[in-house]
DNA sequence: GTCTATACAGCGATAGAC
DNA sequence: GTCTATCGCTGTATAGAC
């Protein structure tokens, strides 16, 4: 149960927030959500037009929230492999997976419109920020030309979302931290030795 | 819904199996089930105790299916990553997802341990199937002593897991198809000329 | 084996009082 | 803004006839 000192518009969104994280859109009921948030029917429907906008909000606010930490990661120190390292390896809640990737796995959310173009947004924003740094290092001559910047980004961000689905898939955090060192490695190894 | 020639409890396991990949396991109810498989409520009562054990009838038939599949694949002629390439490039219904992978999203499944049973299994064999295959690259001295067959099998098995997720956030194969091309450009870079 | 009837809880939303 | 009452529908399962 959300218990931030915030009133109840707020609290129902946060609550939403983590029964999305951790049960999906389907699977997460207008009930449940009030109970997590300590609000009533009433307060939901006042504030909400009902579970699909509520949704929305919380979606995209995980989302400009995650934007902003991945922002915060890739702006940092250091070369193209080493500030994408540090994003993969950043502390996460890995057998909970990414707020945002389960939820293409969700029926209802990807039936909605108005659900899927948060979902959308973010990875087609995030793919190609990552293949903008890819394409700062090669500019630096930290990678090798022969990198694709498009797909390396792609694969970076598909070992991610792959990895939390093998970590719960194994109920544990191994494979998530295997297949972010395997691809790192894989990267490094295309550095032009300086 | 199915439609094949076979009994009643052959069609409830086929349409289950259905089901499960469109929608995942919470999202689909025994009716819908029996409407798909043009069978009463009674009948699949009779054949099963309950939507549960249905649910792990179809799942061990998809993982034993995927299994055989794969088998054939990675026995076949080739090189250690043209045989990997050959595997991940095979022709898939990618924008529906993995239905083995897309479990490990469903709140129910994750809870049964009957269910996560058979998921957690699939991909501890995947994983270690791919990384015999790399070792042999290696071995055969067609891969470069210094990969790693545990994180770069994992690495492989997360790309398509998370092209997926990528894909499905797109309503688009594309994003599927350059992870793939990503991750095999980086493996072929560790080829050792002969 | 398959059918219909029934049960009871939960879902998602609306109504109207306070 | 929030409450309680109510609604029609679905989810999952059981009962008992045929």
């Amino acid at each position: 149960m959300y218990t931030g000192v915030v009133d109840t518009r707020e609290r129902l969104i946060e609550s939403t927030r983590t029964l999305l994280w951790e049960r999906g859109y389907v699977a997460t009921s207008p009930k449940l959500i009030q109970q997590a948030a300590d609000a009533g029917q009433g307060s939901m429907y006042h504030h909400f037009t009902g579970k699909e906008q509520l949704a929305l909000a919380a979606i995209e606010r995980t989302a400009e929230e995650m934007r902003r930490q991945i922002d915060a990661l890739l702006d940092g120190p250091g070369t193209a492999v080493e500030r994408i390292a540090t994003y993969l390896r950043r502390e996460r809640e890995v057998l909970k997976g990414c707020p945002i990737g389960r939820l293409t796995q969700d029926p209802d959310v990807m039936a909605s419109p108005t659900l899927r173009e948060p979902v959308e947004g973010m990875f087609a924003w995030l793919r190609g920020r990552l293949a903008d740094v890819v394409s700062g290092g090669i500019a630096a001559g930290e990678l090798s030309p022969g990198v694709e910047p498009g797909a390396t980004a792609t694969a970076i961000v598909a070992v991610l979302q792959g990895g939390y689905v093998l970590a719960r898939a194994a109920a544990d955090t191994a494979p998530f931290d295997q297949a972010i060192e395997g691809i790192l490695a894989l990267l490094r190894s295309q550095g032009i030795a300086r």
